[in-house]
Order: C-alpha cells, then structure tokens, then sequence
DNA sequence: TGTACATCAGTGAACGCGCGTTCACTGATGTAC
DNA sequence: TGTACATCAGTGAACGCGCGTTCACTGATGTAC
C-alpha cells in the first residue's frame, strides 16, 4: 500500500505520544518497542523507519514531552493569576494518580540521570527553561531570589509528588501531597 | 567445603552491600543478579540460597538501606544541632557525585513506586519514621506545622538532588543544589 | 585413632523469555510513456 | 487509456544477548561410632 501524504508524520506521533506515556507509566527500561510500537498499531520493525534507536526515541519523548508542559504552563501562567494553579495542578491526586499524562520530570528524572550525555543535554535545556519560567512569575525579591526559589519550589514538587506516589498508604499519599502543596505555594509567595 | 559459622550471615551481607551500591547506582532494572553475585565474589546460582527472589532482595535492600540512613540521621541529630548538618550533607556535591552510598529514596522512588505492595509497604514504614525524625527535629510551630515542613523539606531534598544528577550543566547542577539548600534551611528554620 | 557418613554454602550449566536491532520482503499507489 | 515500473511505509521472522530462576552436583568439614 502506498499512503496518504503526511501518514508518515501521522504515525511518527502516534509512537511519541504512546512511548510518551509508556515511558512514565511503566519507566524507560520497562517500556520495550514492540510494546510500544503494537499499541500504536504496528509492528516492531517499522520503528527503525521512525527512530534510529530507543535511545533517540528517549530523547525526543523528553524533547516533546517537556515542550508540552512548558506550553501548557505559560498560557497558564498568562491566563492565571500567577504559580497558583499550576502548583495545586502539580500536587493533586490526579496528577499522582496518572503519572502517564503527568509531569516527565517526575516519571523520569533518576532515569535521565543515567542516560547517555546526549539525552540529559536535552533534558537540561529544558530544566533550565523551566526554572527561568517560573522564575518570571514570582513576585517579591531580587532576581537571583526568584530563581533560587524557583528551583526550590520546582524540586520540592517533583520530590513530594513521587513520594506520594510510591507510598503505599493512601492516608500519608495525601498528607505528602497536602503538606508540599502548602510550602510550594509558601515559597511561591501566595500564601 | 564446609565454612566458618557466621560465613553464611557475612555472604548474606556482602550480597546486600553490593546490591544496595548498584541499585543506586544503575537502578533496579539495570541491575541483574548475575552481576551483583560476581561482585560478590560468587556466581549467580547462590543468590537464591540467600534470598527468594530479586523482589525480596529490592524489598530487603531498601529496609536495610533506609534503617542505615535513619540511624545515622538519629546519632547525627544527636550530636548535632538539629537538622543544619544533615541538609548542608544531603545537598552536598559529595552526595550528588556518589549516587551508590547515598540516599535510596532519591535514587529508588520512582522505581519502587512501580513495584508491589509489599515492597512499597516496606518503603512507606521507614519514609513515615523519617518524616517523623525529621519533625522532631524542627523547632518552631504545632506538631501538625512541624509535620508539613518535614514533608517539605523531605520532598525537597530529594527532588533537588535528583535534578542535580541528571542535569549535564556542572554550573547548574550546582546551582539546583545550592538553591534547594537555601530554601531547605530556611523550612527548617535554621535561617 | 581411624573411617564412614551427613551437612550445606557454593558451583555452573541450562531453562524459557523478552530485549533492541536488522533485513529481505510486501503491496498499494503515483508516475512515465 | 493502458501498462510497466518506482516508491516507500510497514511486515514479520530472525539475530545475539542478558535476564531471573532452577537444579544436579561438588567438596571441605563436623560428627558418630
């Protein structure tokens, strides 16, 4: 069969986006490409067509992954009324409990860590991007102030959010998720 | 050959150190028995004279790990004054550079919170005896207050070192460390 | 004191399995003549 | 208008490899007689 322009790029997202989730739900080394490639309806051998290993399939999925959530949080950030929302997003019980569409950063980070130089490049580029973002939207003190607490409030949320989803008592999930919320939004100087 | 008695307790304990470093330091899923047995100085076959599975060894490892830390955080609280010292360590370019003797938590939760419940049980009691330590050791507010910042800092401890490890940036590896300090003291209120 | 046997931590080959990757092939469609 | 060929996304079997786990076996030592 021949295909219908632009069915190449069609699938080639089709596999991002299921790696995507795949990778945080289940971690990198966990998620396999015939996996991944038979939930995108296909077979394993197309992925090579695609992406020239997992390992650049790990890069883009963070590329791609982290691009979207920095979109999502700077039209939130221009709509809303500062960090607020997005931290009471972040350390909510649906975020904990769907971490396949949550935040790549916290499904990822110790893994990216022992990826090779090239991916954690990648990945670097957007953490910075990200610390600078929220950096813009704190308010009171100096600019080296902001961007300290910006890294503080960014580190504590990933922190706190995979301890509440590791935790096997639901009560202490919640009391994890309750008390980095309230320092989070504390730090961000909304409370 | 026949051995020493108390040689089977030494084996049981040389096998989890090895685990223990390599688990930290490659993960758990990169981390297979065969190798951690060959570091051990034995092969592969006499892993299961010792444990039931590499479940029970995970589970293990990080009840024994995590009861190590606790204790030295318990002696260093001790001798200390209060909690300074253990977050100036925590957050230190020492720990960030030696994933395999540092903390589990910052390197193990996001696997652990994709394993079973026994293991996430086993994980869940000692993150609740730290939380509680770290409590004690906070000086100013109500018990419920003194709670929500140990969580705090907890959660901020680990999510910052770990975005100092996967970042490639020396400088702002280092400077993730030194803004999460920053902001960890000030919750302890020792700033 | 000498001999036969029980003990048991550890050996190492083998098991089935899923991994990432390769590659000869398919077959529907667009293009050339 | 009809036919031959080029294109190329996708197929699916096969590759070597390392995984977790099993198990028949080893062999030095302690114990019984």
């Amino acid at each position: 069969m021949r295909y219908e322009k632009g069915q190449r790029d069609a699938t080639r997202q089709r596999i991002l986006e299921v790696a995507s989730r795949q990778f945080r739900e289940h971690g990198v080394a966990a998620a396999g490409i015939a996996g991944i490639m038979a939930e995108a309806g296909l077979t394993n051998g197309a992925f090579y067509a695609h992406f020239k290993s997992k390992e650049d399939l790990v890069s883009t999925v963070l590329a791609d992954a982290l691009s979207r959530r920095e979109t999502t949080l700077r039209s939130l950030s221009a709509r809303h009324a500062g960090l607020e929302a997005t931290i009471r997003d972040y350390l909510s019980p649906r975020h904990r409990d769907d971490p396949g569409h949550g935040c790549p950063t916290a499904a990822m980070v110790a893994e990216v860590a022992r990826h090779p130089k090239e991916t954690r490049d990648t990945f670097t580029g957007k953490v910075g991007q990200f610390i600078a973002l929220i950096a813009t939207q704190i308010r009171t003190g100096s600019a080296a102030e902001r961007r300290n607490k910006a890294i503080a409030i960014y580190g504590m949320m990933v922190g706190t959010l995979q301890l509440a989803r590791a935790v096997s008592d639901r009560a202490l999930s919640d009391e994890i998720l309750a008390g980095g919320l309230e320092a989070a939004l504390a730090l961000a100087g909304e409370r």
